[in-house]
RNA sequence: CGGAGCGUAGCGCAGUCCGGUUAGCGCGCUUGGUUCGGGACCAAGAGGUCGGAGGUUCAAAUCCUCUCGCUCCGACCA
């Protein structure tokens, strides 16, 4: 007999986290490489999760006033060049559009003809076009304010890629807004940021921390820029969603001009926000264990998945029919606003295998159904937050009542439990050498899982940010908003400081 | 773009240094059987112009030249 592994996923976190990561995608089957360099092929499962996502994503920001639009995947590289800090940012990065058509060249390969007059950039972010239109539709103040969203894929040319992580090509939500004055415009950003947090929070059961970025961190163009921050197993950070004020940037790039209340000629507010594909990265991330992912059940593609365990041809037909049954009660139950998704896996193969292919993909509940369980009307039922071990019987009537108890309090469960771990993760330094201690790994050649979030003072200057970044690869993650004001010392410059910020290692 | 490594069956690899029968192994796949609250076992089978092009040679996965692609480590970043 083969010698089982101890766990579904090898190498553990423990071993060898990246690798762990890349293992989980593939044994959940949520995504793959693609033949296209950097560019990945997201699978039923993954995009399912993403499906989901996007959904209740959707439905909150239709809750804040926001309408959907959609504007082209090309924009001419002279929409790029009219905000000088925008521009900086995304030229290295765009993929360019510069002929419109393919010829047979001397040898028979297909080689470009058509030059475009002018070049089109694969859209990075569309400020540039989406502002340009904003132009057209804004001339009074009462066209204002201008709330759309956009679900859309985008490309940036990064250098390395990694799964969800960072790819080529990638799947997001780019929110653009437009107002009549700065309050308005800084309390959508504001708001958003929030919506954020809420769905971070209370859908993918991932702990974040709200803060602002630093001017080094901030977005090409933006006057300020705020974020979600989660913290992964490995304790680094992982950027969830930004959320950015741009001040009067780009509608004077792009002008975005409107006569107010006293016929006077101003120039819009404006605000852009996003998360994208990432996310799944965060959610691999946050709950993932040695067995492979955990999909939190409000975001789960299927709640439960009922295993039918066939002894022989005789009792089969009994057990298929009572699986069957039992998922079309379940299906009619209530969870979270929405029915239960519940699958019957009748494919054929042994239970063993079946039961683990589960496991890996995260599936919340998975109940083992066999003819012991019809005998006694009962249900077996494993939870994938718990252990193999702790799975426990229950009467068929009981579980049906009680599965949507027991979701809420998986969903709770991950939730706290990620908290738990970030927070004990957590440490507040006041000094240099514990600082750099608590960055530097003892095994330098192969650096195990170290650090966290290091609540410091920072006297507010790049210097010091470029200095930990050159030493340690840590930069300031945020400012946290909720941090209180408090009188300190700059933890590598000794320099006053009014304020805490967070520190760490970053995707 | 720098530094390292790798391209041999669907996947993971051995063989390459030192050229030589019909290119192997594990997993997976197909068929049959034995198992059965479980990630099984036995047997039989299918599957490869060894990343590509050129060269050296009686003979190339193996040596030489050129090329293409991928992975990892840096710089860049949601």
């Amino acid at each position: 007999m083969a010698s089982q592994p101890k766990t579904a996923i090898t190498p553990t976190r423990l071993d060898d986290y990246p690798e762990w990561y890349q293992q989980v995608v593939k044994a959940a089957d949520l995504a793959e490489n693609s033949p296209v360099r950097g560019c990945m092929v997201i699978k039923p499962w993954g995009y399912a999760l993403w499906e989901n996502i996007r959904g209740v994503l959707d439905g909150m920001f239709k809750e804040t006033g926001h309408k959907n639009a959609y504007f082209p995947l090309f924009i001419p590289k002279s929409f790029l060049e009219k905000e000088a800090q925008h521009v900086e940012g995304f030229a290295k990065e765009c993929a360019v559009v510069t002929h419109h058509r393919l010829q047979a060249g001397p040898d028979g390969k297909l080689v470009p003809a058509g030059e475009l007059e002018e070049p089109l950039v694969v859209r990075p972010t569309s400020e540039t076009i989406i502002g340009t239109m904003f132009a057209k539709w804004t001339q009074s103040y009462r066209d204002l304010p201008l709330l759309i969203n956009q679900w859309a894929n985008i490309v940036r040319w990064e250098m390395r890629t990694r799964l969800f992580l960072r790819t080529t090509e990638f799947l997001w939500q780019e929110g653009h807004t437009a107002h009549s004055t700065l309050k308005e415009a800084q309390e959508e950003t504001m708001k958003m940021l929030d919506v954020y947090g809420k769905f971070a929070e209370e859908y993918m059961a991932m702990p974040v921390i709200k803060g602002e970025k630093t001017e080094s961190e901030r977005f090409p163009g933006a006057v300020s820029t705020y974020c979600i921050e989660a913290m992964m197993q490995d304790r680094k950070a992982l950027q969830a969603g930004t959320s950015h004020f741009l001040g009067q940037n780009f509608s004077r790039a792009f002008d975005i001009k409107f006569l107010d209340a006293e016929g006077k000629d101003e120039y819009a507010w404006t605000t852009s926000w996003g998360v994208s594909t990432r996310l799944i990265g965060g959610l691999i991330m946050t709950h993932g264990d040695d067995d492979g992912l955990i999909v939190p059940p409000r975001l789960a593609p299927s709640h439960i998945v009922i295993l039918p365990i066939i002894h022989d041809d005789a009792t089969s037909n009994d057990v298929f029919e009572y699986c069957d049954k039992l998922a079309a009660e379940l299906k009619r139950v209530i969870y979270d606003d929405r029915r239960l998704e519940v699958e019957v896996d009748k494919r054929e193969g042994r239970g063993g295998d079946k039961v683990w292919s589960w496991i890996k993909k995260g599936v919340p509940v998975y109940l083992e159904t066999g003819p012991r369980d019809i005998a006694s009307d009962s249900v077996f039922v494993g939870r994938r937050d718990k252990s193999r071990k702790e799975r426990f019987t229950m009467q068929r009537t009981e579980f049906v009542n009680k599965a949507p108890d027991i979701l809420t309090d998986i969903q709770n469960n991950l939730f706290t439990r990620a908290k738990t771990f970030r927070d004990n993760n957590i440490r507040i330094i006041d000094n240099k050498d514990e600082f750099y201690e608590f960055f530097t790994p003892a095994n330098k050649e192969k650096p195990e899982i170290h650090g966290g979030f290091a609540l410091c003072h920072w006297n507010g200057s790049a210097q010091v940010e470029e200095q930990i970044k050159n030493d340690l690869n840590v930069t300031i993650r945020c400012i946290p908003l909720d941090g209180k004001t408090e009188e300190g010392k700059c933890v590598i410059s000794g320099e006053k400081s009014s304020h805490r910020v967070i520190f760490a290692k970053s995707y």
